[in-house]
DNA sequence: TTGAAAGCGCTAACAG
DNA sequence: CTGTTAGCGCTTTCAA
């Protein structure tokens, strides 16, 4: 809060004008005419005015923050998702709130709560399942707000992401295009995350086609996929490619393999979900597919910026995600 | 803002009493009747009351929001910190605005207009170089600031973080005392963080214990850390071991010797800086500077806080860093 | 313990 | 093109 900064009333008195002309030309300046802006805009850098925020919300109802939740920000696709917001977000003038659930959705609900009484103008959530008090308490205040890194075209809600199950999907089918029969899945926490499920449901569908198909839950970090693969390789379960729904779980594959005296691609197959940067650095590098964390993010703040200013509905958007072939996944013959 | 919700009047109306009466109990609820407390408590549930923050801020001058303003967030280590001030905040009724500066003096400038335009109380600066512009503006306003990932007890901003130069010295000592007498140290761009200029300044005061200590400057990525050591290698450089000012430089150390077939550490070592998750994961386990990202966003948003509610002056705070020995540096004999 | 009333700094009709 | 005048919703003396 400006405590000692010139109010509009001094740039008012320093110039002799109104504090209704000032506020014109501090505001876009229209129907001024263009010495009186010079005054005005010259008082103000003199006094080195600064509208009070608080009041000019008070008096627009509109506060120019956005608020973001997201489960965790030390993953990079979330924290990439939050840069592309803050950026889109500050070329248009507006702020970015963060709020961080942890998972949760009670500390979602209380995230919200305390971002709206913040004077957050719209929301962004992650996923697409969220408690009922918070989406009810969103719509009685009418605040907009989408999901991410999700697409849903079903949804009542605006979802703007990718499809997760659909994805799932081709990942399985490219292991099996290479002669792959005997698939483990490596994933992060079911309950966490609706993503993740949709991912696996993806997958299970498929699992017509595999000798094998099975499904290993782990916490989602490097170490997690380091020791989930690691057990799967003691216990000689054979598989012969391993779909991990994180990267940073490929990266635990990989080291996990090292570990075991495993060739990759050779000996195991090993194929990832993010595209992080690193992922075509690893050795060998690894054949991933692509999300679309940076442009997620600069699609729901142009978005959500476009709705706030003209009130236009925010829409459903399908981004485009897909595999990128490294070396990490061997055709068998 | 909440368009739509309940003010404090429509409070007032319902419980027939004042609106006086109501923001005291909502605020803390002193000099206020058990009964009529519960009364208006009630009445606040009941009609889903949540208080306008852009009047209260208008009216009591603050706006519980403080702003941090990072160089990136797609480094773990700002991630991490990123994450505890916001955690930090949140438990305290506060809440966390960002902004990323991309190192760049002009957006970091620009960001802090923006935010002080916005209503932060408080600012959280990275490193420890700022525009004077900024440090005036805020100055000026008597907006309280810290400079964080910097320790410097001779500085006249408080600075909460840790002696960059002094864990310098001190992972070249170790690899000192290892045998290392040839060693290249791997850093990011010198202009965009002091701190890395810090490393770099303490690192070299120590060259006179080595017959070689050369220094290269890379991007900040698995891809800079590994095309630079890559580089070296072909170029037969002979360095015993590479010194990486962040982990994120050593894990693309490790890529390079993979492709290079140099072992670590029998034939080359590799030592980090971050103690970022995977560092302990990684084949084999990373020998690193361990910092207290999450620990440092802790204490500047409590001191933050702290000095926001009593006015008690913000201080100067040393966090403790320390090197974490594992596997990636062999004893030269 | 409660209420009345005066702002906080800005915007937005409405006049002129 | 510019000024007057109401508020926006809440907090906070000051009285009662």
């Amino acid at each position: 809060m400006s405590r000692l900064g010139a109010s509009i009333r001094d740039v008012a008195r320093e110039t002799g004008l109104s504090t209704a002309t000032i506020s014109r030309v501090v505001n876009g300046g229209t129907r001024v005419s263009e010495e009186t802006r010079k005054r005005v805009l010259d008082a103000c850098a003199r006094l080195d005015y600064l509208p009070n925020p608080a009041a000019r919300a008070l008096s627009t109802r509109r506060s120019k923050v956005v608020a973001a939740i997201i489960p965790t920000i030390e993953h990079s696709v979330f924290a990439k998702f939050i840069a592309a917001i803050e950026r889109t977000l500050g070329l248009r003038g507006y702020s970015l709130v963060l709020a961080i659930s942890n998972s949760d959705e009670a500390e979602e609900l209380a995230a919200a709560r305390k971002l709206l009484g913040m004077g957050a103008d719209a929301f962004i959530l992650s996923g697409q399942t969220h408690s009922g008090a918070l989406l009810n308490m969103l719509a009685k205040r009418q605040v907009p707000y989408a999901h991410t890194s999700v697409w849903d075209p079903d949804s009542t809600c605006p979802t703007v992401g990718y499809d997760n199950a659909g994805l799932a999907k081709e990942a399985v089918k490219h292991l099996h295009s290479h002669g792959h029969r005997n698939v483990a899945i490596v994933h992060g926490p079911l309950v966490e995350s609706d993503r993740t499920q949709a991912r696996c449901d993806g997958a299970r569908s498929l699992h017509g086609l595999f000798d094998t198909l099975d499904f290993f839950e782990t916490p989602l970090s490097v170490a997690g996929g380091k020791a989930c693969v690691g057990r799967t390789l003691a216990d000689g379960g054979g598989y012969s490619a391993y779909l991990c729904f994180s990267d940073v779980l490929a990266l635990g594959a990989y080291f996990a393999c090292a570990d075991a005296g495993k060739r990759i691609p050779q000996d195991v197959s090993v194929m990832g979900f993010d595209n992080l940067d690193w992922a075509a650095e690893v050795v060998p590098p690894l054949t991933t597919i692509d999300l679309p964390a940076f442009g997620m993010g600069e699609a729901v703040g142009a978005q959500i910026v476009e709705c706030l200013e003209t009130n236009a509905p925010l829409q459903s958007q399908l981004l485009p995600a897909r595999i990128i072939q490294r070396g990490s996944v061997a055709r068998l013959t």
